[in-house]
RNA sequence: GGAGGGGUGGCAGAGCGGUCAAAUGCAACGGACUGUAACUCCGUCGGGGCAACCCUACAUAGGUUCGAAUCCUAUCCCCUCCA
């Protein structure tokens, strides 16, 4: 890809170089846009499909940080409304319906992640927070279907990838979920007459939704609005961003700490450490190759360095100190560190005593006493740092005096402590 | 609406009366090797029990059989072809 040669502005050419870019609708007239006007508005929009936001969306977040960066006005969009729908987007099957009660509380939640990344406050330029509630439901059926719908041909809807597989599989695809890009293009309208944002940013599977937003915005006001879209990003095992021991890496520290969340980094493939430099920190990039093309243990140094940014990111310059320290303490001195995961067990838990295994299991560390058997059998539960031979030691009031250390495997450590209550 | 095919563990996908807690692959987990990496190798991989052993599971509900994931009936769902 040499086209960032070509890109004149600064937001496009950072984005190009550090691998943002997948598609663009229009590149080199949302370039030159880019240069020309001041006062640039941009979105993204998530659903309230859960209570946080994960490591696969911060790649849709850093663009529109850097978007700020440059001087433009970020918009995070929140999906009140559409995620009573759900996005159909190279889904194979319908998503379970989530009730609005549950969409009312992610909502708040995720609302939380933004601030972190974009600010609200600041005098010029500050981030929006928007939420599609406000407007999609006041949407009158037969009005929006002759105002709007109109301008949707369903052939060219069925033509998009996002859908296509589940139509040649002859996987039904409701009307409901079929209705999503619409809801998705009015967004953009909405947006576009009320705020001038005349660019949707979004990963490559909303390809399809973005460009029928441009389309209805073309139809309706004659206005020509820009897509770009990041490509989705794996790990270089090939799998998605996103999950960590078979669980989401969240970025709200309700649902993941952000020691665990240190380690996800920390724990980054050598030939993914570059890309994930770039991607995710914002050091400039010629330190992002210097970094990333070390080798051997070195790289190690790179993969710390990316851990305390992200994190510093996320959660906060102390939490990232605090959890580089933890790791230390726990894996080059072997130490017990207070800021480790902690459970809490309460005293009627062990009133006589607890077995190891049952231990396990309540550390989370483990989900059955059957899976917490083989760990043992297999040497690898350790208590205190102590290998844990038989499934039948207990563990009694007095071993609580001081906090107890459960381990799984070599990575996976969790504190016990009693709760007296 | 008619005719046929199918629903098996996180996924993919065998099994088609007993030896089936169910082949195999992927994922996952532990170990060895290392650098808290990758590769490779080894082991594990429904639940309860220290164990002998027990309990749930092959869409759902019944039935036939000494015995069913496997046969029969009904129900639900999916697919293929025809209308």
């Amino acid at each position: 890809m040499s086209l960032d040669n070509k890109l004149q502005s600064d937001f496009l050419q950072v984005l190009s170089k550090r691998g943002f870019i997948h598609d663009c609708t229009d590149l080199n007239g949302l370039d030159k846009i880019c240069c020309d006007k001041k006062e640039m508005i941009a979105y993204v929009g998530y659903d309230a499909t859960a209570r946080s936001l994960h490591v696969g969306h911060l790649v849709n977040i850093m663009m529109l940080r850097w978007f700020q960066k440059f001087g433009g006005q970020p918009i995070t969009l929140i999906g009140g409304g559409t995620t009573r729908v759900g996005d159909p987007s190279f889904r194979s099957e319908e998503r379970p319906l989530i009730s609005t009660e549950e969409i009312g509380s992610n909502i708040k939640s995720l609302r939380t992640v933004f601030n972190k990344y974009l600010n609200y406050k600041k005098e010029f330029n500050p981030a929006l927070m928007v939420n599609n509630a406000s407007w999609l439901t006041k949407l009158n059926y037969l009005d929006f279907l002759r105002d709007f719908g109109r301008h949707f041909s369903i052939n060219r809807m069925l033509s998009f990838e996002a859908v296509k597989t589940r139509l040649d599989r002859e996987q039904s695809l409701s009307f409901l979920e079929f209705n999503y890009m619409l809801l998705q293009a009015y967004d953009f309208l909405e947006l576009n007459r009320n705020f001038g944002c005349c660019l949707q940013i979004g990963g490559s599977d909303q390809w399809g939704n973005i460009v029928s937003g441009i389309d209805l915005i073309r139809r309706v006001s004659d206005v020509h609005t820009f897509g770009l879209t990041s490509p989705l990003i794996t790990t270089a095992d090939g799998k998605k961003m996103g999950k960590s021991h078979g669980k989401a890496v969240w970025l709200n520290s309700a649902l993941l700490s952000p020691y665990e969340f240190w380690q996800f980094w920390r724990n980054t493939a050598d030939s993914d450490v570059k890309k994930f430099l770039l991607l995710y920190t914002e050091l400039p990039y010629e330190a992002c190759n210097n970094y990333g093309a070390l080798q051997g243990h070195q790289i190690n140094d790179a993969k710390i360095l990316l851990a305390n940014q992200i994190t510093e990111l996320c959660h906060g310059k102390k939490a990232a100190l605090t959890s580089n320290a933890t790791a230390i303490k726990v894996f080059e001195e072997g130490k017990i560190d207070s800021n480790l995961p902690t459970q809490t067990i309460s005293l009627s838990d062990l009133k006589p005593a607890i077995n190891i295994t049952q231990l396990l299991v309540k550390s989370g560390l483990v989900s059955s006493g059957k899976e917490a058997k083989r760990l043992i059998a297999e040497d690898g539960a350790r208590y205190n740092d102590m290998l844990v031979t038989s499934p039948t030691f207990k563990l009694t009031p007095e071993h609580f005096r001081e906090s107890v250390k459960l381990s799984a495997g070599k990575k996976r450590h969790v504190l016990l402590k009693l709760d007296n209550d």
